[in-house]
DNA sequence: TTGTAGTTTCAGTATATCCTGAAAATACGA
DNA sequence: TCGTATTTTCAGGATATACTGAAACTACAA
């Protein structure tokens, strides 16, 4: 019986730690070619597969990383919403716990990244609009026309976006792939 | 008439200067927050905006930044679809100018961000899986249940991206929208 | 109020990333 | 073939970003 003998316990305990290990190494280099740092991608990737809480000091431990380093992004995380801290009572410590369910974490990023980099990006493009408006050169003309494409390009995305986020539902995107050929 | 007075003209070029610089400086810094380097953001930008091809040392002039710099990112814009080289027969020096249609351009980046980012990250997370297959502990079943989760929506992300990009036409996602409540 | 566990901050340092400039390589016409 | 215009490469320097570690701060219990 596997469960009982000690030896396979073990062998099993390396392959699963060599598993996580690897999953919070690769999901920190893919975090860094989307603009999140590194540790702060390692650190949610940890928590999202660790079943109960962490410490800041276990956090430390997981991934060798400083408590200042490790503070400040799971401060980050929270501020995204993608991490929310526990108090258990009769403790002092504060635990941290990550959202789990996969299409609420996509809906949170979206929201996110929504809010912090595509509206700013509309408003600099409706910015350089008005700046170059009424100006009668074609090179003007042709600025214009390019940064109206693009900002009204923003504006649809944007407005997919927040419909496909809006039910907090993962229902629809699979129900909509039907229609999509 | 404002054509034909040089006063006039002028200042409008100072204003159109103006514009073109906010743009190009703001869609660098844009850039970089979606983990694509300042430089590049900017080439790219100032290509858009220009009706006509520019050559290296044009860029360079441009953006105030040396010929290595200018020619490795004209390359990896290049490389990634985003920019053509042109060559004007009896001249010897390379041109480039962007592709200039927003929907191409947002085709371009996802599949290639699919083919760069997404299938990479499928593949790391299938490896995951494998690695803890068959592991008994509950510590492993949850590892295993998150990681799939994971595994599954980025397969559907990566999947939707494909059929909304297949066409290389701007008509169906307008359309979806009808669809999206 | 004092002691202590825990949290927060941040100056200084380390590291990753990007950029420069010049030399080497290449392409092409004479 | 040689001379010149253009492109390519890359070592070294510059800059931006991230991390550490320790001190300051806070909250709470005794």
């Amino acid at each position: 019986m596997k469960e009982t003998d000690p030896q396979a316990n073990a062998a099993e305990a390396v392959r699963l730690e060599a598993a996580r290990d690897e999953f919070v190494t690769q999901w920190g280099t893919i975090g860094s070619a989307w603009g999140i740092n590194r540790t702060m991608a390692q650190i949610h990737a940890l928590l999202i597969i660790t079943p109960d809480a962490l410490t800041t000091d276990e956090v430390m431990e997981e991934l060798k990383i400083s408590r200042g380093n490790a503070h400040m992004n799971l401060r980050e995380l929270t501020g995204w919403g993608l991490v929310r801290s526990v108090i258990r009572k009769g403790e002092r410590k504060e635990y941290f716990e990550a959202e789990k369910d996969v299409w609420k974490m996509f809906c949170i990023i979206v929201r996110e990244r929504k809010r912090r980099e595509i509206r700013p990006a509309i408003n600099v493009l409706k910015d350089c609009i008005d700046r170059a408006d009424g100006l009668q050169s074609p090179e003007a003309a042709s600025f214009t026309w390019q940064t109206k494409a693009l900002c009204e390009f923003m504006e649809m995305a944007d407005g997919v976006l927040s419909k496909v986020v809006k039910s907090e539902q993962s229902t629809i995107v699979p129900w909509a792939l039907k229609f999509l050929k």
